[in-house]
RNA sequence: GGCCCGUUCGUCUAUCGGUUAGGACACCUGGUUUUCAACCAGGUAAGAGGGGUUCGACUCCCCUACGGGCUGCCA
């Protein structure tokens, strides 16, 4: 018996701009798998692009994927920096016989395709004329080293999510592993790092299907073990389309602005193409549990706002309040909106056991918070100060001294104030629209009792007493 | 154009030849309630279309339609 190999997983985005929230779920995939099985998680910055690749893309990567929780084994490694690696590779290549110098000029090979296309054909793989060249016949010019694919037969991808994929062989061609200039191509780098890297799972999107047939002949012309392979659906926008800016947010750091509890927003993304029987609601523990290749489904899934917040919801009532704290601080900071002071963080403390039970996200939280954020004197909203009219007023005059002796717990409070009801000949409902407005200044507010709780008896009776002023 | 992948309630999905096709979100109705929520109960709602295979197909095969991807000395 052969112990199965250490699980290995690695995200490989390009630092072409900001985590796209696909490649967030797909990171988030790769980090349950390994994970979930006790194996290693790796980062890699796929940078070979120049001219696209910014450090500032890196960095924000970086950002989205701490955001979301998801911790990376090792140091993130540069692509680009291992160019010399891939060009060794491809030498070697050159040295099996598994890829040969071609000498054709891109002008050459575009000049093949317009001949095909004018004899009739559609479209046509290029075939190099020095594949079988003479050594002798080379001329003395820049090359580049082409894979020495087969041409008949077929490639078969087993993979986890998509099952088995047939490619004829003939449909590719001898594709370019070093270009002319020395540098490596991607689908020689991609190969040579995951192997290196020691990567026994490649889950990614699908948009890579095809690109699997060409990466295997690399794998099996350096004699390599095939990875697992994992091909996962894109994530489309509410029409169905490829999820692109029109549809709203697309970075994950958006949805970090936008307020969403990370814990939620993982739940979400998981639950987003791939499901465990009727499990919807679950921590990352029991999702490190219960993930598994098999439960990915192979449609695009789409974005839904409204389940994302409903999700969200639940992960914020039942988040630890301390924590729930410290991840609206960071909110904060992330939406670009000024800290809470002291007082604030002391009252929200107190809010909270509270308030996270009906809130889905922080904007949410802090809209339901604002009685404990506001100053007085309080400035009532045109409903509010409606009412807060002359009678109700005079009720809450009265209201004031019987606060100032009651004990401050809603058990002692609440007769306190049926009683006042009662007396005025009014119901519940009557005295405590005017209560809210005097507290909080607006008519939608928590119950009156939290209120009064978190601000406490001497804040209640002041405001209470601007209002009747 | 060629090749590859996909298609179950509006949405995310369960089902792995035999089910009244299940759950969740959303929506509608009712309940609870000091407002808005939250919460509780109930309800509407699905196998893209057409052929096969089979005693029996959402499940297997073929065709069509639609959607997506790849087809580069981009990643």
């Amino acid at each position: 018996m052969n112990a199965p190999r250490p699980v290995v997983t690695r995200f490989a985005p390009s630092p072409t701009g900001y985590l796209h929230i696909g490649g967030g779920r797909t990171a988030l995939f790769n980090w349950l798998y390994a994970r979930g099985r006790g194996g290693k998680f790796l980062l890699r910055i796929e940078d070979t692009d120049r001219e696209r690749s910014t450090p500032e893309a890196t960095a924000a990567i970086l950002r989205g994927l701490t955001w979301l929780g998801l911790d990376w084994d090792g140091d993130v490694v540069s692509q680009f920096e291992r160019r010399d690696r891939h060009a060794a590779v491809a030498h070697e290549m050159l040295a099996r016989g598994t890829a040969y110098k071609c000498f054709s000029t891109q002008e050459e090979i575009a000049a093949y395709r317009a001949a095909q296309e004018a004899a009739g054909a559609s479209y046509a793989v290029f075939q190099s004329p020095w594949r079988d060249a003479d050594p002798a016949t080379f001329p003395d010019a820049p090359f580049a080293i082409r894979m020495k694919a087969p041409r008949t037969g077929e490639t078969v991808i087993d993979d986890k999510v998509q099952g088995r994929v047939v490619i004829q062989n003939a449909t590719l061609d001898d594709m370019i592993v070093l270009r002319s200039d020395g540098t490596p191509v991607y689908m020689l780098a991609v190969v040579v790092d995951d192997h290196d890297m020691g990567v026994t799972h490649v889950i990614r999107g699908d948009d890579h299907l095809n690109n699997a047939a060409r990466q295997q002949m690399v794998y099996d012309a350096m004699g390599w073990e095939v990875p697992t392979w994992a091909h996962i659906p894109l994530i489309h926008g509410p029409d169905g389309k490829k999820l692109s800016k029109r549809h709203g947010a697309t970075g994950v750091e958006e949805y970090q602005a936008m307020g969403y509890p990370a814990a939620g927003m993982r739940n979400y993304l998981t639950r987003l193409g791939w499901a465990h029987g009727d499990a919807e609601i679950f921590s990352t523990a029991e999702a490190l549990q219960m993930f598994d290749l098999e439960g990915i489904g192979r449609a695009p899934a789409r974005l839904d706002f409204k389940k994302l917040e409903n999700t969200c919801g639940h992960h914020m009532a039942m988040a630890d309040d301390a924590a729930l704290l410290h991840e609206l601080t960071a909110y904060l900071g992330a939406a670009g909106q000024p800290a809470l002071t002291a007082l604030q963080v002391d009252l929200m403390a107190k809010a909270l056991p509270v308030l996270k039970k009906s809130a889905k996200t922080f904007p949410e939280l802090l809209d339901k918070a604002s009685f404990l954020m506001i100053q007085r004197p309080i400035v009532p909203d045109a409903k509010a100060a409606e009412a807060l009219d002359a009678v109700s007023r005079g009720i809450l005059k009265s209201l004031t001294p019987q606060l100032q002796n009651a004990s401050w717990t809603k058990e002692a409070l609440e007769p306190v104030l049926t009683e006042a009801a009662t007396a005025n000949g009014i119901g519940f409902g009557k005295l405590a629209a005017p209560l809210r407005a005097a507290i909080a200044g607006r008519t939608v507010t928590p119950s009156v009792y939290d209120m009064m709780l978190v601000i406490g008896r001497e804040e209640t009776i002041a405001r209470l007493t601007d209002a009747v002023a």
